[in-house]
RNA sequence: GUCCCCAUCGUCUAGUCUGGCCAAGGACACCGCCCUUUCACGGCGGCGACGGGGGUUCAAAUCCCCCUGGGGACGCCA
């Protein structure tokens, strides 16, 4: 049988780094054995999900690179995939499970469902509906329509989850549930049940919030006579407060780091890794889906920590391409040519961790007149603009300016101004570049070459002349 | 309240199933040193954890029980 997983967010929020590791090892778990991944939208709540949203979690997917077989946009024979649009297919389970006396219709009103909750609770009793219109039948009001879990045959539910193990639940532990509400929308569990069987899927790999949930599916599932697919359920993401990531949390979620600087395949490596594994070293995706096994998957919480991001985002720029690198940055640059931002970018990239820090680093490079306020104090010193002099002085005593003879100007420039170390490359550094810190001086000379390093040493000194 | 899940360095974790190779290993962060006549990168090293208590055993991070702590679910949200 072949494998298919899926992935079921309701597009209420934007995708974050909880939700994108659901998504994430759904797939790696699907491609591993060579099976296929799902997408499906749970818009089931109308009031709360918005189309844009879900072009959004699309996007992001695409962006990530974990894409789905099938999905709303990538029609396949189980279509739709959209619960708005299986609106009839739930209707119709609920017609049988009607008919076979497994659920019934509830004409409680919400109030006096939330008073039975209070009483239930102040005296110290689980909340659980008291199933009074389980004999009521056949009034013309408004009505909900709940499993009679009495009825379902299972005085208790077992399954073992491919992560946690044997996990059981009692039946008498769980209330009559809602099925389908008093629009004759399904709930997510009426929805979940039955879409995960018909649209064949073979493993659910969701968050560990849903454990109590899956009892009340695979009762739905066996009063329906369905195929109960097999579970595995992911620990919880927490985000660095140790609090678990949620929706309302934007900074975690895969817009903002996008925005941030951060490269897919270092999300990617990041989110990985929560919960999972598979070494520290940076692991392209391909063999991240060769050695990926459930089995793995610890059993306890883990947080997001951005350094961790960080790490992996220095790994996929050293190793991504200039020209990709490029038109991420290119509209910070919109003067320099194409060519030339890439053989900066070469330059630089292995030194940074952050989008943001090769912008800085090639902004530095390619000029501008810009400064860092540790750079104008060090050019400010007077001895600093001896050493340039010197230099200058040096550069022109030279025809040419690069790797052959850096050393012996370096040197000469040395001796003459009697500084050397940090007062030496420190002024020069703070002239070419307008910083402190930076790639190698040598670097950054074989870059501008002789006469932009020259220009750059004389602005310098044009600067302030008369102080 | 009831049910369910979880518990190793600051963080991500390895080790737990199948007890001994664990006086607990790696990575990130932090600190230090080396390399570099600068800035980084890099290299090397340091810091640093089995929540507590009982048990089983020749032997427990690992198995069992209790406690504590954290989390989740109990919704006409998903």
């Amino acid at each position: 049988m072949t494998t298919r997983t899926r992935f079921a967010p309701s597009p209420t929020g934007l995708l974050h780094i909880g939700s994108v590791r659901t998504a994430l090892f759904n797939y790696l778990y699907a491609k591993h054995n060579g099976g296929k991944f799902i997408l499906r939208i749970e818009d089931t709540d109308k009031a709360r999900s918005r189309i844009e949203l879900e072009d959004a979690i699309l996007e992001d997917l695409e962006w990530l690179g974990i894409n789905p077989d099938e999905g709303p946009s990538k029609d396949g024979r189980f279509s739709p995939y959209r619960q708005s649009e299986r609106n009839s297919i739930y209707l119709d389970h609920a017609g049988k499970l009607l008919g076979s006396g497994k659920a019934y219709h509830c004409y409680c009103t919400k109030d006096r469902l939330k008073e039975l909750t209070n009483e239930q609770k102040r005296a110290g009793k689980p909340p659980r509906y008291d199933g009074k219109c389980k004999s009521v039948k056949n009034l013309d009001l408004p009505h909900v329509l709940r499993l009679d879990v009495n009825l379902c045959g299972l005085s208790e539910i077992t399954f073992e989850d491919k992560v946690k193990g044997k996990i059981t639940f009692l039946s008498k532990d769980i209330g009559d549930f809602i099925l389908l509400d008093t629009d004759s929308l399904p709930s997510y569990n009426f929805a979940a049940a039955i879409d995960d069987p018909l649209m064949g899927i073979t493993d659910v790999i969701r968050g560990e919030d849903h454990i109590s949930n899956t009892p009340r599916q695979i009762m739905i599932q066996r009063a329906l006579g369905l195929k109960v697919p097999d579970y595995a359920h992911l620990p919880l993401v927490l985000g660095e407060d140790k609090k678990i990531l949620s929706k309302r949390d934007d900074s975690f979620s895969i817009k903002s780091l996008r925005d941030e600087g951060y490269l897919p395949s270092a999300i990617i490596n990041a989110t990985a890794r929560l919960g999972w594994a598979p070494g520290d070293e940076y692991i392209s995706i391909m063999k991240l889906i060769d050695i990926f096994s459930l089995s793995r998957i610890s059993s306890s919480p883990s947080s997001f920590n951005r350094d961790t991001l960080k790490r992996y985002n220095k790994d996929a720029i050293s190793g991504a391409d200039n020209a990709y690198l490029a038109a991420l940055i290119k509209n910070d640059f919109p003067d320099t040519d194409a060519e030339k931002l890439e053989l900066a970018i070469a330059a630089v990239k292995s030194n940074c961790g952050l989008i943001e820090s090769i912008k800085i680093l090639v902004s530095n490079l390619i000029g501008g007149n810009v400064r860092t306020e540790e750079a104008k104090t060090v050019l400010e010193d007077a001895d600093s603009r001896m050493v340039n002099r010197e230099f200058m002085k040096a550069i022109e005593a030279s025809t040419s300016l690069g790797s052959d003879n850096w050393k012996e100007i370096a040197k000469d420039v040395s001796v003459k101004s009697g500084k050397k170390g940090r007062s030496l490359y420190g002024p020069i550094r703070a002239a070419l570049t307008g910083s402190t810190s930076g790639i190698e001086l040598l670097e950054v000379i074989n870059f501008l070459g002789r006469d932009e390093v020259l220009k750059r040493i004389k602005e310098h000194l044009g600067e302030n002349s008369g102080a």
